[in-house]
DNA sequence: AGGCTGCATTGACGTTTCTCGATGCAAGCT
DNA sequence: AGCTTGCATCGAGAAACGTCAATGCAGCCT
């Protein structure tokens, strides 16, 4: 039980105010927020993310998904495992193959972090959603 | 020239739709995309953002800001640069002292691309706003 | 059962990143 | 001019990361 999803970011346990820019955070806020965001520091892992979250029906086989870069199974594997961890996506087997989803929560509370008080986008309500397991 | 804080994210070459999240990115969008993700993924630099960002004036001295880590003044200094080439601050030299601050323009775009169709926050306006210098 | 396909895990290798002490440079001081 | 202070740059060493081929395992199909 050591490397599970992180679910962290959904409640802001100092209590308040998911905002990188509103208030200097504490290093443990950082720790977990750096996890999500270096999660996303990789152009493969950002285009994964992309693919499966533009997708129609919600969900994508990672046998679709691995044809679209030039790279080996275990490499896309490996991505979709840190993107996972990160709670970016879930993943569900249906008989042999294996369906990715975004987990949208996710990616709204990031945005909501990186906008500031004063933004054009107004940080919006940012209710802590009950995580699923 | 070859190392300049990233101007992209601003402009959307491919012509649309600032989002990650509603259409599979380029390979160029996502490598640079990734750059500013990676400036993010680490406590120090969020914690070093979120300090500057934080601050009343709108800028803090590096002075001020060295002492609040467990870290040696050229690994601050190290970690000021790659939030700048990032475009996530700047700099301006007073005299003796440099000063940092905020660059919102780049938080907020990053903000907009992490904002599903679908999502609560809706993906405001986000005109193209003539990228400076 | 035996074999095949889809995906995850392992182990290895090269590259990048984080950190430091030492040094360099610019600006203000005596 | 010399000294001192504030910050950046330069190597160097350790740790983390991205990638691959090889292997393992689960679920289908004869």
């Amino acid at each position: 039980m050591s490397k599970q999803e992180l679910v962290v970011l959904g409640q802001d346990a100092e209590g308040c105010c998911p905002t990188l820019l509103s208030a200097p955070m504490s290093e443990e806020q950082a720790v977990d927020l750096a996890k999500v965001f270096k999660a996303l520091g990789d152009p493969v892992r950002l285009r994964l993310l992309s693919i499966i979250a533009s997708r129609a029906g919600g969900e994508i086989c990672v046998c679709d998904l691995t044809p679209a870069f030039d790279l080996s199974q275990p490499t896309i594997s490996h991505h979709l495992k840190l993107l996972k961890q990160a709670g970016l996506i879930a993943s569900e087997r249906r008989g042999t193959w294996v369906y990715y989803r975004p987990l949208t929560e996710t990616t709204d509370k990031l945005a909501a972090v990186l906008t500031g008080p004063g933004s054009v986008v107004a940080a919006a309500s940012a209710e802590p959603a009950g995580a699923a397991s």
